[in-house]
DNA sequence: GACAGGTAGTTCGAATTCGAAGGAGTTATT
DNA sequence: AATAACTCCTTCGAATTCGAACTACCTGTC
């Protein structure tokens, strides 16, 4: 009674279907105001800052940024748009290829994301990260990325439904 | 080099709370593409209805669907005005209490998520059922039901921040 | 080296989202 | 029973999102 349910025709195993889609929408949710307080972002742009920041030294394709966050392009252009008339990142045509362009992080945006990420850090270990004991911890982000792994290295989202299907029109 | 990385200044532990975030940006994003052609759904609509198809006599208060979803109350107004125009759901007020509005299935509405869900299943099998054996799966879902309990429990989102915080204006 | 087909980003319009403000009903306090 | 404080839901405007159409560039084939 206290569980997740889910709808009747769907299978028991679908329990973590349901369970994961509400968990990640309520740490998403818990760290929103957070990141809006301390350093007025949503949380779309603290992700892009914070791929940025991973490695700064390297700068991301408009692509690549769109394919980790699993966000439109469109949607992705107009953030960083946003993020750089903000003066947090840098826009760069790339060398190597005339058609892409070179995201970095600024050092106004590195300060930034400097600035957030101990907040961010609390704020995430209240919500996810003190649930669960060390163990459980690790054992839950290996499960994770091995679904991870699977989803990636699925078709990439086109010639699916082989010759046995038929259903009506 | 694989691994989902994480920015620097955040302690590996956070492994979780990245590989969370896209994993279900991944489902979400997978299952979408069914849910549309097979129904003509969003993803939150699939939702809504898939709540109500839990226990298709006992209705739902605009607030209920709402803190399922983690959606605003705002957005889910225009939801349920969507799906009550399009005839899949009923809203009547409340008996019990006059300002409460009490939103059902509709016998359309079963039928279009009835109609939905073995394509669903399929989909979200492919994408993430299959991606462990059974008792990886189970324990994947032990983990993120506990972290739902632990987020359930917290201060329902407001009076955090103890008087020992200052920063600046 | 031209052409077809593919990829990288952007622009555009439509749909969806949210938070703030408001209307109406309920509950607690006196 | 009057009032204040609260809850339920909606309306409103602004911000964000997406997909489709578009431009520009790159790649392979002849």
């Amino acid at each position: 009674m206290t569980d997740p349910t889910v709808p009747p025709s769907l299978p028991r195993e679908f329990g973590v279907y349901f369970a994961l889609l509400e968990v990640s929408a309520l740490v998403q949710h818990g760290v929103e105001g957070q990141l809006r307080r301390d350093g007025g972002l949503s949380f779309v742009q603290f992700q892009i800052l914070a791929i940025l920041g991973e490695d700064p030294s390297s700068p991301r394709s408009m692509t690549d940024l769109a394919d980790r966050l699993v966000h439109s392009r469109s949607g992705l252009t107009y953030q960083v748009d946003r993020l750089e008339r903000a003066g947090l990142v840098v826009r760069a045509p790339s060398e190597a290829d005339e058609r892409g362009v070179n995201v970095t992080l600024s050092p106004k945006g590195a300060a930034v994301l400097e600035r957030v990420l101990p907040g961010h850090a609390e704020e995430v270990r209240d919500v996810l990260v003190d649930a669960l004991d060390t163990g459980d911890r690790e054992e839950l982000t290996r499960l994770l990325r091995r679904v991870l792994r699977h989803m990636r290295s699925r078709p990439p989202r086109s010639a699916r439904r082989s010759p046995a299907d038929g259903v009506e029109a």
